[in-house]
DNA sequence: CATGAATGAGGCTTCATTCAT
DNA sequence: CATGAATGAAGCCTCATTCAT
C-alpha cells in the first residue's frame, strides 16, 4: 500500500514530504527518534496526523527518510573534493577542513548522527543505510586518492573516517575545546594521510 | 564510586543495586534506553516493578547509574598504561590496541557508547557526566604522555582520543572491515602520536 | 465560561466537553477526586481514556473544570434575586429558603462542596476560583441589599453567607434533623439579616 | 487480630499511638488523607513502615485514629462553657468568640476539618463517628441552654452550630476578610442566640 | 519491639495509528 | 487533499500491605 521506493512521482507530494522531512528533522533534533511524536511533527509541520500519515505510512518510514536525508547530505560534501584536480587534493582538503571547523556554528551535526547510530544498533533497516552510504562514500574517495596518486587509498581512507567520525563524539565530551587548536591539530593529520607514507615498515 | 546522594551505605543494599545496574544495562543494550521499560528490566532483575524503586528513584537515576558504570569501565582502561615504566609507553600502547581489538568480541561496546552521546545531547545530567569523566581520562592521560617526555600532550591526546572516539562508528558503518587490516594501520598511527613530532612546522 | 487557555471554540468539541465533565462529576460524587480514576471516568463518559486526553489535558485540568462548573451553578441562584423588585427581597428570599431546602432532595449538593473545599486547602488553583466566585457572589448580593436600602450591605452578606455554608456541613453531621424545624428557625433569621438593624449599638 | 477498641491498655503503645497520631494529622494536613501514603507518615514518626502497622493496622484504622482526635478536640470545647456558672453563659460565650477569632492563628482548623467532611460522605464509619460526636456535643449544649433558663434549646443549638460550621468555609473562600470586622458581627448574633427570642410568632 | 525488602495492582499519561467525514 | 476524533496498549511510577529477619 505506501511503497518506500515507488513513491508517485508528483513534484507537489515531493514537495511536501521534502518539506515534512524537514521539520521532522528539527523534533528529531529536539527530542531524538523516540522522544518526538508524530502528533509534534504533524503540529510542526502545520498539518494534521491523518495527513502525515499520508505522505509516510509509519514513523519508522518518516525516521528513515529523515536518515536518508542526512546520508545525503554527508555524502554531498564529496562532491566539492571531486570538483578539485587531483594534484590540489591534499592542500584543499586540509583547508576545506579548516574553513568546515571554524566558520560553522554546528560543523559536526551530532544530534542527528549519534540519534542515527544509536538507532543504527537496533533497527537492521537503519544499519543497511548506513552501510550502503558508507560504501559509497567510501568507493568515492577511494577513487579521488587514486587518481591523486596516493598508495594504499582503503587504508588511508578508513583513517580518515575514523578520524572525522571521532570529532562529533569529542565535541561532545570535550565541548570546551578550541577550535583553532584542534584545526592546528588536524591540518597536518590530514596532509599525512593524504600525501605521505604512513607506514614505515610493512611486515 | 559515585554517589547521586548520600545513599545509605549498606552493603546489601549496593550489591543489589549493581545487579540491577547490570540487568538494565543488558536491557538498555537490546532496546535503548528509551526503548528498554521499567517493568522489563525489573522482570530481568527477577524483581517486581515496584521493589526497583526502592534502589532506584526514578529511570532517570537508573541510566545515569548506568552511565556510570561505563565510564567507570572506560577510565579503568589507563590503569594499565599508568603501571607501565614511561619509556615502553608508545611500543606497549600499540600493542595493546593491537590486543584489544582482535581478541575481543565487542571491543568498542557501540552500544551503550552510542546510546551515551544520544542521550547526552538532550539530557544536560549525562551530558556532564561524559565530560567530567572526559576530562579526568585527558588529564590522566596527559600526565602519562609528560612522564614519558612527550611534548605537547594535550593535542596528541586529543587527536588519539578523536581517533579511538572514532573507531565505534566505524565498526558501525562498515562492519565487514577486517580487524587485521585496521590493526596495520592504527598500531603506526598510535606509535606515532605517542611518540613523534607530528607537526612539522609551526606558525 | 471559564477557559483555562484560549480553547478553540469548536461547537462540537465545547459539547463534548460539557458532557464529559456531567459524567466526570458524578464519578467525582461518587469516590471524591482523588479516588476516582481517569479510566473510570472515561468509561463512564463512554469513551477511551487516550481521547479524554484530548478534551482535557490533565485530571488538574478537568477538576478545575468540574469545580468551575459547581461554582457557576452557585452563582446562577443569585439570578433569581436580582430579577426581583427590591421591596420584596426580604420576604421572598426567606421564602426561596424555604423552596429549596422542603423540594429538593439534596439541596446542599454536600458532596462537590466539601470536595472543593477539600482540595482547595492544598491545590492553590482551585483556592483561587473558589475565592473570585465568592468576590463575585458577595458583590452581586451587596448591591442587591443596597438597592433595598439596607444598611451594612458587607457585613450581611458576610453573615448570612457564613450561615448557608454551614447548613451543608450541618447535614453531614446531623442528617437526622428535620428539614421544616430547620426551615421555621432560618426563615426569621433570613429576614432579619435581610431587614432589621442586627446591631443594637453602633460604635 | 486488630481490634479497634480493645487495644491493650499498655502505657507505652498508647503512647506511641498518640505520636503516630499527631504525626500522621501533620502528614494528613499536609496532603490530604489520599494524599499521605503510609511511608511518608512512618517515615515522619520516625519508624519503619512495618512497624507503624503493629498500631494500626491499616490505613483506615488510622485515619479513623485522628478523626476521633480532631472529634475529641472539638468537643472539649464545650468543657469551658459547662464549667461557667449558667447566667453567665450568653455573655461569657460572646467573649469566648472573641476570644478563640482574635487571638489563635488557625481557629477554625479547616484543613482536618473538610478532609473529615469530605471523606464522611464516602466512609460511612467516618459519617458514624461525626454524627456520634454531633449528637454528644448538641445534648451538652443543649443542658447548657437549659440549665441557663432557655427556651427552645435544640432550635438554638443547631441554629449556632450551623453558624460555626460556615465559618471555616468563609475563611477559605473569603480569606481576606478582617477578623475584628467579623467579631463585631458575630458577637450579638451570638448573644441574640443564647438570649433572646429570636422567633417573633410561634405556630 | 523493630526493620525494610518485597509485591503487584492501579494511578495518570502518551503514543502510533486508523477512520469517518 | 485534509481533518481530528477515537483507540487501547504501554509508559513510568506510587501505594497499602505483608513477611522474613
Amino acid at each position: 500500500m505506501a511503497d518506500t521506493a515507488t513513491q508517485k512521482i508528483s513534484p507537489k507530494h515531493e514537495i511536501r514530504r521534502a518539506q515534512i522531512i524537514a521539520c521532522a528533522e528539527g523534533e528529531f533534533e529536539k527530542h531524538g527518534f523516540h522522544g518526538a511524536g508524530m502528533s509534534a511533527i504533524a503540529k510542526a509541520c502545520g498539518m494534521s496526523v491523518g495527513h502525515l500519515y499520508h505522505y509516510f505510512s509509519s514513523k519508522e518510514e518518516l525516521i528513515q527518510a529523515v536518515v536518508q536525508a542526512e546520508l545525503d547530505r554527508q555524502a554531498c560534501r564529496l562532491d566539492e573534493l571531486e570538483s578539485l584536480p587531483p594534484e590540489m587534493l591534499a592542500s584543499d582538503a586540509a583547508r576545506k577542513v579548516e574553513t568546515i571547523l571554524m566558520h560553522n556554528d554546528n560543523p559536526y551535526r551530532t544530534v542527528l548522527n549519534f540519534e542515527m547510530l544509536a538507532e543504527a544498533q537496533r533497527n537492521p533497516k537503519i544499519a543497511q543505510m548506513l552501510q550502503v552510504n558508507d560504501k559509497l562514500m567510501r568507493d568515492r574517495f577511494c577513487a579521488l586518492l587514486i587518481s591523486a596518486g596516493v598508495d594504499e587509498p582503503e587504508d588511508r581512507t578508513e583513517l580518515l573516517l575514523a578520524f572525522f567520525s571521532g570529532l562529533p563524539a569529542r565535541a561532545l565530551r570535550h565541548p570546551e575545546q578550541e577550535r583553532q587548536s584542534l584545526v592546528d591539530v588536524l591540518v597536518p593529520v590530514v596532509e599525512k594521510i593524504f600525501g605521505e607514507p604512513f607506514r614505515k615498515t610493512e611486515t
